[in-house]
DNA sequence: AAATCCCGCCAAACT
DNA sequence: AGTTTGGCGGGATTT
């Protein structure tokens, strides 16, 4: 495994070059697990790319290298749910412990039950195909085996963490991120979180705004951030104790404190200002200024621990490297780092390696001279904001000297909303960009889906949903209200311009979207051809990983289905699928061509005729997906559902197949293809307990997402009550390749589904694991909500350890 | 044996 | 008083 990780590492790494004496070990250096990551690679900001289009478009057309901007994950990638993990969950709803046991098993080898489809594990290269093996796929397999260590390592959840946002988030529409929601997402506690958090707040990739409240800055802000802090390690004299370290000199070194650094914290500081935040800069300020931009764990572990001015003990000592090897994992997760060796005298001492940028324009090296000021360059996208962040950020910690004002105020904020739970949909799940979140009291913003227009394709969609949306909901309204961003469909639409549309049902309790699809085609391209070319990279790999994949396997997936009718729907299908399906056409436009055509293509054109489907597949979002309600039209339900055959991981979600005219009080809020949706579907009622036997299938999209889903009903027919606020995401539109398929890709973010692949995961099979945690993944579901609360210890007792006092 | 670092207790900071 | 944060370090895993 870890050959891989490395080799990923590599390719992904910039730079390679290692100049001191270090060694790079290759591939073994790296042993560390957590290394995988990858997925982004740094670049250097460009301002471009940040914008939404290009997410959206990478997105979509997610070759592998195209522009690694973005990677968002959202899509539906891979999970490998299976018919049973849904089971498993409900049961683990049921009693926490039995959650964490069968999560456990479940998330390893979800697959296990049903096998449906073994993929051959080594597809490596595909991640796609995958899905269903959620092992790791390095592995090989074991599914069973349980999550090692490896697989537990912050190094890995914080990637997942990534995954879930786009490197390059618009700048206007700040990503917010729910911490509770996030973890629970992940499967871990949120203790794990907290320190993820933490580093990439000291690094301006997300922000805080309120308890349990975070903005997703992504890189942007990142460089700007970095070459502060190489301004303010040089005033600090760090580049000379980093010598002294290296040195040897241990204990005492001399701290030169320059004055402002010292311990000056200590006055005011707070326990808060003072860790791993603060140790995470500072260990990012020694990588700046020094020359090889190699800083042995031990050298920063030493000038971290005069500043802190404890004396060091040893324990302290120990205690400072623990936490430097948490930091480590996060920045490693970045790209920003990677571990080598250094040798010595001895032998090789840890040691990890910059792979961010050094230079930043204004920044001479020529040292410290400048503060901030300077910041000027990369920025240029972001606004004014971003550097008084920053220095607020800062000033936390008191060894900044900037004005600490900031600090309090920062953390005041918080008193804004308190957990808001699931409320906004924020979630990680879809990074583009929809809508903004709420406002701090919780207010609530409104997705945009217009946005989109910008970016092409996305477009199809209409915005006017969005507003709708909100209103028509009822009560809850304002949760669900938040929810909506994440429909936000940009991408998700996009690029297919296939036949169907998803609508957006804000009457139904809990909202859910239906496709509708005209005729259903035939599934059977799959796209693999683009696929193949993703083996080669990995890196590639991951980015583009997902889009197509996901839409891929939107496509795809055919099997499963129950098709009741499907006959009917059938005939007309084909008609659809050309016109839907020309659109299309291969995955490699993604970009920019398709959006314009695509996106009339469904409204205008395609719609050629809008025919009705005679049932809708219902996914309930309790199901598991995590955002995704959603009403399928049987006939296709092949098409529609289906999956890549290979790529996608299934997910096995439960459905209904609803009558259309079940449907018919439903007003649609959006649809793809607003006309024809509106023409067919403009009312549905939807009954749902018209509707047939749950059946799953499997849709690549995400277990657990759920974290919040109260409801845990889904199976047996879902009411449409619940009201779920957030996530739900449908995508509708062909994969872009997909020559043919009109399948409508139904791309449910989930988390999961989002997530980027790293590099590894992709090869292996990870995907489907990918974001759960291993222990927690399981419970996916389930756990979300009982689980955020209780703290470990109290999970014990409820396991029965007795506590021990 | 050393390097890593997960886990989660427990207290500070906030509400 | 209840939560949220997050310091800290025991001890399990990996290397």
């Amino acid at each position: 495994m870890e050959a891989e990780c490395l080799a990923l590492k590599d390719l992904t790494s910039p730079r390679k070059s290692f100049p001191v004496g270090l060694d790079e070990d290759g591939g073994q250096c790296d042993q560390k697990e957590n290394i995988c990551t990858e997925r982004r690679r740094t670049t250097p900001l460009k301002c471009a790319e940040s914008n939404v289009l290009p997410l959206l478009i990478n997105r979509k057309s997610s070759t592998p290298d195209l522009a690694h901007v973005t990677p968002i994950k959202y899509t539906v990638l891979a999970e490998p749910l299976t018919p049973t993990a849904n089971l498993k969950m409900l049961i683990s709803a049921a009693s926490p412990d039995i959650r964490d046991r069968e999560m456990k098993k479940v998330l390893f080898r979800p697959i296990e039950n049903e096998k449906d489809n073994p993929a051959s594990p080594d597809t490596l290269v595909e991640e796609v195909e995958d899905s269903y093996q959620l092992e790791a796929v390095d592995e090989e397999d074991d599914t069973e085996k349980k999550p090692s260590r490896k697989q537990k390592s912050l190094g890995l959840l914080c990637q997942k963490f990534l995954a879930l946002y786009p490197d390059y988030p618009p700048p206007h529409s700040p990503i917010w991120i729910s911490l509770d929601e996030v973890a629970t997402s992940l499967g871990v506690e949120r203790r794990r979180i907290y320190d993820i958090v933490n580093v990439l707040e000291s690094l301006t990739i997300v922000g805080r705004i309120a308890k349990n409240s975070y903005t997703w800055y992504g890189r942007q802000k990142l460089e700007a951030t970095l070459e502060d802090l190489q301004q303010k390690g040089r005033q600090q004299g760090y580049h000379l104790q980093m010598e002294l370290a290296n040195e040897g000199k241990e204990g005492g070194l001399g701290r030169e404190d320059d004055g402002v650094e010292g311990d000056a914290s200590n006055a005011g500081v707070n326990r808060k200002d003072k860790s791993l935040r603060i140790m995470s800069q500072k260990f990012v300020m020694l990588f700046l200024v020094s020359k090889t931009q190699t800083v042995t764990l031990d050298a920063a572990a030493k000038v971290l621990i005069e500043e802190s001015q404890d004396s060091s003990s040893h324990s302290k000592y120990k205690t400072k490297v623990r936490r430097l090897y948490d930091i480590a994992n996060v920045l490693t997760s970045l790209d920003l780092i990677k571990k080598v060796h250094v040798r010595e005298e001895r032998g090789r001492k840890p040691a990890f390696k910059w792979l961010g940028p050094v230079e930043f324009k204004n920044s001479g090296n020529a040292g410290n001279t400048v503060n901030v000021a300077a910041v000027a360059p990369s920025e240029a996208t972001h606004p004014v904001v971003v550097q008084d962040l920053r220095k607020s950020k800062m000033a936390r910690h008191a060894s900044f000297s900037i004005t600490p004002t900031s600090v309090a105020v920062q953390r005041q904020a918080n008193s804004a909303p308190s957990t808001p739970r699931r409320q906004l949909a924020v979630l990680p799940n879809q990074p583009v960009d929809y809508s903004r979140r709420t406002t701090s009291n919780g207010a609530v913003c409104r997705l945009q889906f217009g946005s989109s227009t910008d970016n092409c394709a996305s477009t199809s969609l209409q915005t006017p949903a969005c507003n709708s949306t909100s209103s028509p909901l009822s009560p809850s309204s304002t949760q669900s209200t938040l929810l909506a961003p994440p429909l936000l469909p940009e991408h998700i639409f996009t690029p297919s311009p296939s036949p169907h549309c998803l609508a957006y049902l804000p009457s139904l309790s809990q909202p859910s979207v239906v496709m509708l699809y005209r005729a259903p085609d035939k599934p059977e391209q799959t796209p693999e051809g683009p696929r193949s070319a993703m083996l080669e990279s990995e890196e590639g790999r991951k980015r583009r990983r997902d889009e197509k994949d996901e839409e891929e396997t939107a496509v795809k997936k055919k099997g499963t289905f129950v098709v009741k009718e499907s006959d009917k729907t059938r005939a007309e299908p084909q008609r659809e699928a050309g016109d839907c399906s020309q659109p299309t056409r291969s995955s490699s436009n993604p970009p920019a061509g398709p959006s314009t055509t695509v996106n009339r293509g469904l409204g205008a054109n395609s719609s050629s005729e809008p025919t009705q489907p005679s049932h809708y597949l219902y996914v309930p979002n309790s199901a598991g997906l995590n955002s995704l309600n959603l009403l399928l039209p049987t006939g296709q339900a092949q098409a529609g559902l289906a999956l890549p055959a290979g790529s996608v991981p299934a997910l096995a979600v439960p459905y209904v197949l609803v009558p259309s005219a079940a449907l018919s009080h439903y007003p649609l809020v959006a649809s793809g293809l607003q006309q024809q949706v509106s023409d067919a579907h403009a009312k549905l009622s939807f009954s749902l307990p018209a509707v047939m036997s749950p059946a799953h299938f499997a849709v690549g999209a995400t277990p657990y997402s759920l974290a919040a889903a109260p409801e845990i009903n889904w199976p047996p027919v879902p009411s449409p009550a619940t009201p779920e606020p957030n996530r739900l995401y449908a995508s509708a539109g062909g994969a872009p390749h997909s020559p043919s398929g009109p399948r409508q890709t139904v791309s449910i973010n989930t988390p999961e589904a989002l997530t980027p692949h790293t590099p590894k995961e992709t090869t292996a099979s990870a995907s489907k694991a990918f974001f759960q945690t291993p222990g927690t993944l399981g419970s996916v579901v389930c756990a979300a909500p009982a689980a955020r609360k209780r703290g470990s210890a109290q999970r014990r007792l409820d396991v029965g350890h007795p506590p021990a006092s």
